[in-house]
DNA sequence: CACAATTAGATTGCGTGCAATGCTTTTGGC
DNA sequence: GCCAAAAGCATTGCACGCAATCTAATTGTG
């Protein structure tokens, strides 16, 4: 490696840590405008898609899909328990876990709100193969980061 | 398009938005480890990082480079002013300007923490060639968005 | 069974992000 | 010069994210 590859590569890194920055509050945003008439955030709606797709799941399960904590999620299953979204019950059978289950309501909003992702989709004018590719080199790169953020830890 | 396609577009939207978000999230957490030495956070560098390499800047040109508002900012700036890494000054010729600029403190930490960029490069496991492709697929996915965003916002 | 260790959630505290609002200063139109 | 509009920043309010801490419940070990 070069003294100039050298270089560009640190920059190139702080660019890339940017991009992602960026990119990800942008999307919020698009998010934000998208989910405006029903009140919603865009960690609430993670939560809505992950209870339709995989059915109730506890506290900690959805912590493990999404990548939150108690500290994040507590709060947020509280508002949307307030707004009728769903409802949050203590285990008989385990009382450390809380089962969350969408309402009646809850279930209702996944019709209702079926064409969020397609919107989304024109915002981000990227197509299929890229698309892919992308949430690929994401995926890896975010693997990486955990498992180097994971060894400093210990 | 087949239906197929249509509905994969659709899950695969949502993956790309999630992966930003979540590789936001662990770099982000990757610079908070790196930055603890300094008890920076991660915008808060990224305002050493523009000072850096372009001087002075007021509160205007720092949201701009950083699509941050002074909402944000101010607070942010208050703190780096406490913590002796900058100055706020308002502007003689036009009151409304204030005008940010780093300390010796806040110079010479552009030394201490030169180590931090390659690091960081460690950490995210991407050889230069991807990096660049990746900074320019989030580049031209944000600006895509950012476009959608201020089309729909008027 | 007793009891230390572990697990699941909740809470607290702090620092972003960002919409909305307010204030001060400057600019532009007349 | 006057005054409405705009620009630059600060403040407020709310919702994350996350570290640290706390509590209650369960599990493992002897």
């Amino acid at each position: 490696m070069t003294a100039d590859d050298s270089s560009e590569r640190r920059v190139l890194d702080e660019m890339l840590c940017f991009s992602m920055y960026a990119a990800s509050r942008a999307t919020t945003q698009a998010y934000r405008r998208l989910l405006q008439p029903w009140g919603l955030t865009y960690p609430q709606y993670l939560v809505l898609v992950e209870l339709w797709s995989r059915g109730p799941l506890s506290v900690r399960e959805l912590g493990d899909d999404l990548a939150l904590d108690s500290g994040t999620l507590s709060p947020l299953l509280r508002r949307m328990d307030a707004a009728g979204i769903l409802t949050r019950r203590r285990e008989q059978n385990d009382g450390r876990v809380v089962t969350v289950a969408l309402t009646a309501r809850g279930l209702a909003l996944r019709n209702e709100m079926s064409s969020v992702p397609a919107e989304l989709g024109r915002c981000m004018g990227v197509d299929l193969p890229a698309a892919r590719a992308m949430v690929e080199d994401l995926r890896r790169l975010t693997d990486t980061v955990n498992r180097a953020n994971l060894a400093a830890a210990s």
